[in-house]
DNA sequence: TCTGGGGTCCTTCATCGA
DNA sequence: TCTGTCGATGAAGGACCC
């Protein structure tokens, strides 16, 4: 088998036999495309993220990340660790649009394709290799692809199962390919710090570690008693098949979505509950769009709200019907924000609207209220939509969204007004 | 240092009906 | 009629991932 180029870790056979999975992960990809928008910022340091005193990084050229700046640290502290870089505000639509590109090469290569986010998926190339030849191989021409329709970088992870290829592409990135063969898992797994198990975050990391548990090889050799014990049932028996190269979860094209929402941290803490059911109004308005847009209906509706010192609640309701109603979804995040009981009594930092327990909007019965035909509010909502698919989210805005000096009126009463304006 | 936004999954506890 | 049990479901919170 041949490797053209640059497995950046190896020390492994590169034997890619039975190795039918690949994990595809674009280089920096936010920053990579801003930077092939303005090439005289190539080689240098770019953080790509929000210019308000909240706001993180969302993504960092390698330059950037030699000064110790990563994705999610706040930008304040970003800027000071490398004051000298180029913040750019993110462009989501433009990443969309490129990721959406990037995804039809990978669909060139098999039909088989699980994108995780907008910058990577898992491919199951087990179909593709009579056609095109071994998963290296096909790695190699999806990186080559990708750089020239794209001018962007991947880095391509080809293992057995979806976890080793995983792990593959975060080794041999940036701009690498790494096989690990189906032999040599174990000795490539083991010596892994715990932290690179899937599921192995802060808080179960420091649980792990007063275990004594360090390495991946710790975890394979545990009692799985003693590890239920400390961590529970599910994810005992999760970290220790993974800890044994054992992960027999397949690549999935399509996976259904489960909730949809929307949240936003205001730039200074609130308490006043006039601009806090304003921001539910447009939290609601948004998840009802993405609602009807992706064809769902929500039973379960849960607002969550952060107060000043970071502790977060939410409280959710379960509807008798569902619904993708903007009026409905709102009337429903003020009722659970009334009953919180931090209506007026607490600084808020942030306030989210999210929709649970999704059934198909064909599935969902029609509203109807009394003395009004069917579908009145329903009928209109997909009117406005087909206006703010066209010309933008804030072509049309409820009465209580239009901004106003110095402070914007109070939203109408849940279930009568926050209509269109 | 001071923590975004969009998600998924798991655990625990409460409630309800059989 | 009362009590205990069990499973399903809902609610809340936490941890994690990208």
């Amino acid at each position: 088998m041949s490797r053209q180029a640059s497995s950046r870790v190896t020390g492994l056979s590169g034997d890619d036999a039975g190795c039918h999975i690949l994990h595809v992960d674009m280089d920096a990809f936010y920053a990579s495309v801003e930077i092939r928008d303005r090439p005289e910022l190539a080689r240098t340091p770019v953080i790509v993220g929000g210019l308000s005193g909240r706001s993180v990084v969302l993504s960092a050229t390698y330059e950037a990340r030699s000064f110790g700046v990563r994705s999610a640290m706040p930008m304040a502290r970003a800027r000071r660790l490398c004051p000298h870089a180029t913040v750019i505000p993110p462009r989501h639509g433009l990443y969309g649009a490129v990721s959406k590109e990037v995804m039809a090469i990978f669909r060139a290569v098999t039909p088989i394709v699980e994108p995780l986010s907008l910058d990577e998926a898992f491919l199951d190339v087990s179909g593709a290799i009579r056609l095109l030849g071994p998963p290296a191989g096909i790695g190699e021409h999806i990186r080559r692809q990708v750089a020239q329709q794209q001018q962007i970088t991947c880095s391509v992870g080809v293992a057995a199962t979806k976890f080793l290829a995983k792990l593959a592409s975060v080794h041999c990135k940036p701009d690498g390919l790494l096989v690990i063969p189906v032999d040599g898992a174990l000795q490539f797994l083991h010596p892994l710090p715990i932290s690179a198990l899937w599921g192995v975050g802060e808080k179960t990391g420091q649980t792990l570690a007063r275990l004594g548990l360090r390495t991946v090889g710790d975890i394979a050799s545990a009692p799985l008693a003693a590890l239920e014990r400390d961590i529970g049932k599910a994810a005992a028996a999760h970290l220790q098949a993974l800890a044994a190269g054992r992960d027999d979860r397949g690549v999935e094209a399509a996976v259904r979505e489960k909730s949809v929402g929307s949240e936003e941290t205001f730039d200074v803490d609130v308490s006043d509950p006039v601009v806090v059911r304003r921001e539910l109004l447009r939290l609601s308005r948004r998840t009802a769009r993405s609602l009807r847009s992706s064809g769902h209906a929500t039973r379960t509706i849960v607002v969550k709200l952060r107060k000043a010192d970071f502790t977060t609640i939410t409280r959710s309701k379960t509807l008798p019907e569902p619904t993708s109603e903007t009026q409905q979804i709102y009337a429903t995040a003020c009722a659970l924000y009334a009953a919180s009981g931090l209506s007026g009594q607490a600084r808020l930092r942030l306030v989210g609207v999210r929709a649970t327990g999704l059934v198909p909007a064909a599935a969902a019965p029609a509203q109807l209220v009394l003395g009004e035909g069917g579908g009145s509010w329903h009928d209109a909502e997909s009117a406005l939509d087909k206006i703010t698919g066209r010309f933008g989210p804030d072509a049309v805005r409820p009465a209580a969204l239009v901004e106003r000096a110095p402070r914007a009126a109070a939203p109408g009463p849940p279930g009568g007004g926050g209509s269109t304006a």
